[in-house]
DNA sequence: AGCTATTGATAACA
DNA sequence: TTGTTATCAATAGCT
């Protein structure tokens, strides 16, 4: 009964490494996911646990799982709510829903989007009259509103502008006086230091580009 | 050394059923739990297998996962490729995708809403004075195309009224003409139908000949 | 598949 | 919590 010198005695621990032999392979593979699977199951019976176990035989051919939650795609959810806490709006982040999600969103962006490309005077030809004169008449609103802001932005422009000139003629009233009381005769050297307030005034960006009224 | 009637042996087996104990469920779900880590692993190595195993602790909290492949959600992906065979585009149905799809969708139709808010003439205050000129071309251009669209449709339309008209004016015509071939008053009294065709046919060239020619 | 020798896992205890 | 050990479970090599 006793193994003689070539052979391998039973019950003996293996090398930890890929099995090369073949059909060894497999029976291992067969005999060992039996006892994973009992002892995932064992595991979440005793303690509770949630428990989710997935295999798959070497070229992903058949697939065998356990799952102690009613379902897999639960525990998977779980695993991706448990990993991305930015999105913890409950019941959002699951396999199902994202499956669903990207379709939903999909369809939302078209639907912005087309209404988008119709305010941009494109695609108008599915439009009824109605739909002409409703989207004219947004537009028109919409135009309104957008010069009563320029307006306004135009107007602070304004103030801030005449605001900028009343402080520098101000530095010029004060120069002056300065001059007059320092040197009332003026010297061949009269007042360079004109050149550093002009140059304070440039640090404010005033854009004298700005073009009033359309285009 | 042997257990008194009272106490329990040591290594004994269990019950298969939830531990009641808190401490004891606690401490088996640890060293069970690495048990089954290491199994996993052993399967995975010696078997070539891909394992992926998910355990949570009751409550949640806490989480342990093992996988064999370079990464959990790899595993997860295949079983999700493995569950839903309709979608077998390569590489579009992952965990990775999905998470982040959602968020690239969700922001486009941020950017989308945004600007449709803004050529609604809506939160306009955080536009610069460009950006307000450059709405109010976009605005002016869409409405010359919206009105340009209008125009056709209202030609359209009236086109299509001339149209009907006609057909109605020929058969009234074609009336007429029965009620004067039926009247005693004359056959030689000729074309008062001419009057009501005078209206409309100034740029349809009706063709009176055909419907009112007698045999 | 089924069978054991042997190792591995672990329940109770410290 | 970590370590020890008696006991039982898992399984490697055979058949």
């Amino acid at each position: 009964m006793a193994a003689a010198g070539g052979g391998q005695r039973r019950g003996r621990r293996r090398e930890m490494r890929r099995i090369e032999d073949a059909t060894s392979r497999q029976v291992t593979l067969s005999k060992r996911r039996k006892g994973l699977l009992k002892k995932a199951w064992e595991l979440s019976v005793l303690c509770d646990a949630e428990v989710a176990l997935l295999v798959f035989s070497p070229r992903g051919r058949r697939f065998f799982h356990f799952a102690s939650a009613p379902s897999l795609e639960e525990t998977i959810d779980r695993y991706i709510s448990h990993t991305a806490p930015a999105n913890k709006k409950p019941g959002e982040l699951t396999v199902q829903n994202m499956k669903s999600q990207a379709e939903t969103l999909e369809m939302k962006i078209d639907t912005v989007e087309a209404y988008k490309r119709k305010m941009q005077g494109e695609d108008l030809e599915s439009c009824s009259l109605q739909e002409l004169n409703e989207l004219e008449m947004q537009l028109e609103k919409s135009l309104s509103s957008i010069r009563l802001h320029k307006q306004k932005k135009l107007m602070d422009k304004i103030s801030q502008l005449q605001q900028q000139e009343k402080i520098l003629s101000e530095e010029n009233a004060l120069l002056l006086r300065n001059q007059v009381q320092y040197s009332p005769i003026g010297p061949d050297g009269a007042a360079p230091e004109r050149e550093l307030n002009y140059q304070h005034s440039q640090d404010i960006d005033v854009d004298t580009e700005l073009v009033i009224g359309r285009r």
